[in-house]
DNA sequence: TCTGGCACTCTCTCAACCTGAGTGCCAAGC
DNA sequence: GCTTGGCACTCAGGTTGAGAGAGTGCCAGA
């Protein structure tokens, strides 16, 4: 699967092919080529390059009499070696980062507002995966008695993420009872990362079961439940689906259907997401280079955001493949970015 | 607007059309309606009937040789007057009820499973509105302390809601002090509904201006900010949208991403559900009827849910106009009623 | 190695035509 | 007066064939 090596010739009209497909949408003739590029080749010469070019599996005729179009190989040469970035618009940046800004009061809400930024600015569908938790450390337990059989667990993160859930129970437990457990975990756990509670609570179990009254380890139990399912919503953002609709592109209606499906689902884009993370920056998946069925006439554009320099989460856009890459790569880039920066609060500001 | 009455042959031959087109798909000719109906009529005498009901605005032919299809008006008849509902599959109401009980723990939950199964057992697409929180009491304020200039606001509410916030803050404050005002303001508004804590507050500061300290002025804003902005996240849960891409029914593209677009924009589809409030059933928009033009050729089928007695949201379906409402509506009727059986929590089982 | 020329192929569009389905209307029958 | 059979008419949809347009492949010559 190695790309095959060009002649700068061939490169330049390989390019230029790419570049004209991209902005027309309809095959590329060798006669539309001779005039867009400046070598000043006759369109018999250039044929012979596109022969060269097709045998070598990076365009192809939809048939006899029309023209070129690159196939994935020859978009995937065309993005790894050919393709010139646009400079960003700076109003763009400016228009995202204020959004991002606004919206730091609430986690959610920044991540809601990445992903609508990505779906406005590209005209496409944004994805962004909740940031990863594993990291955040416990600040605070509590347990408040909702009725005879139900207590409500609280947990604060160091962040000031908030997780909470409700919690049947064999009996009946005092406001005054509950708030001391909650206090004791608190004493024990604060500090520690979320994904090592559960085994701290394990071992701590196991080390003093003998006189562990039952409280103790009932109170054990509801937190390790309530971290256990860890976020009970949908750990991926997704809007501006409806851009994708009259695409063109997309002629197949099963295919569309199917598309939605899978962003309905989630769980295959967000494990798709999950595995990009090969790359440092923006990864670019083109058609069925994903291997993900839904996906097959679209394109991926991920990219990594951190918090506290630490990977926590993806965000991107799915377009068709037939995308302008020079503008949504350095989109993609400057919105993960932008998000991780807004994800770590300025604390003391001056 | 009013409907027309009509006799008793007129009234079993439109039922026996809309019956047959619902489940055909194909516009209902005189001959074929002549074999399906037990009146043993020619097809001339049918011709005639429906020439009557053509005028009368309850059916329409696409075009001369074409058969006849139900306007909305006939629909409308149709639903009001001539349709006899399918008994409910017990084995669906199984399904239902085990599945909510399931997800009883968490409200989100619960809410988002109603939504699937509305969406898989009809094969359309799901609507649930979150429920109403402004009856809900309140049990419980905190102020936890993030750093020296955000505080993390966390409200409990009776039934097990909780929602947080960070707060922006002008100065730091100890964990001593957010704790008192925690409990101080707890005390005070313990047992309010949520909808007029506010107001509450404002009178409070009107009382107490003078020896009111700062400390006391800012957790009155803190709460009231936190309280200000209720739920976050979407008021309104729809799934199986996808059901709706290959419908056939919907055949314009652009039509498709309107309602695609309305989807997630939600806003406008949690107006009309609201407003669907007359009825204290199954209500129906068919087709234009709703006056939202994104579901011009959908129907929509909606239904309150209760809390205590009280309604405190709507859940219901968008399909196709041509949609076996015999089915549908019985469907989203026991949805509803079990929704609300589950919302209201069996305290002390047994 | 590049170029012009030429025959060839294939899609797309348009118009003509045919068929089948269903209607509207009319006159005859019960 | 309602019902029925008959008949002419209409229209959508499928099929066919011709023509235009675009682009290619190949070859011979520069």
């Amino acid at each position: 699967m190695s790309l095959p090596t060009l002649n700068e010739r061939a490169q330049h009209l390989l390019k230029a092919l790419v570049e004209r497909y991209i902005s027309e949408g309809i095959p590329v003739g060798s006669r539309t080529l001779s005039q867009a590029t400046p070598f000043s080749l006759s369109p018999a010469t250039i044929r012979n390059v596109m022969a060269d070019l097709e045998e070598l599996g990076l365009i192809h005729s939809p048939h006899t009499s029309a023209g070129r179009v690159p196939t994935i190989q020859g978009y995937r040469l065309f993005i790894n070696q050919l393709l010139t970035m646009r400079d960003l618009d700076s109003a763009q940046v400016d228009i995202i980062s204020g959004e991002l800004r606004q919206a730091s009061g609430s986690r959610q809400h920044l991540i809601e507002t990445a992903s609508q930024m990505l779906s406005h600015l590209t005209r496409y569908a944004g994805l962004v995966t909740l940031p990863r938790r594993e990291h955040a450390r416990l600040r605070q337990i509590e347990f408040i008695p909702l009725s005879s059989n139900r207590v409500l667990a609280i947990l604060v993160m160091d962040d000031g993420e908030v997780q909470n859930r409700v919690l049947p129970v064999s009996r009946a437990y005092t406001q005054g009872e509950l708030r001391e457990f909650g206090a004791l975990l608190s004493e024990r756990l604060a500090g520690q990362e979320a994904s090592r509670v559960r085994d701290t609570l394990l071992a701590e179990m196991d080390k003093v079961r003998s006189d562990l009254n039952a409280l103790m380890r009932e109170a054990i139990l509801l937190t390790e439940q309530a971290m256990g399912e860890s976020t009970p919503g949908p750990s991926l953002v997704v809007s501006g689906q409806s851009n994708l609709v009259g695409l063109g592109d997309i002629t197949n209606l099963e295919r569309m259907r199917r598309l939605f499906e899978a962003f309905e689902t989630k769980r295959d884009i967000l494990h798709l997401l999950d595995q990009s993370q090969r790359a440092d920056g923006v990864e670019i998946f083109i058609g069925g280079e994903s291997g993900y069925d839904p996906l097959e006439e679209c394109s991926l554009v991920t990219a990594p955001y951190r918090e506290k320099g630490r990977v926590v989460g993806y965000l991107g856009i799915v377009g068709p493949t037939r995308m302008p890459y020079d503008q949504v790569i350095p989109l993609v880039d400057i919105t993960a970015r932008l998000l991780g920066a807004a994800l770590n609060p300025a604390d003391e500001p001056q």
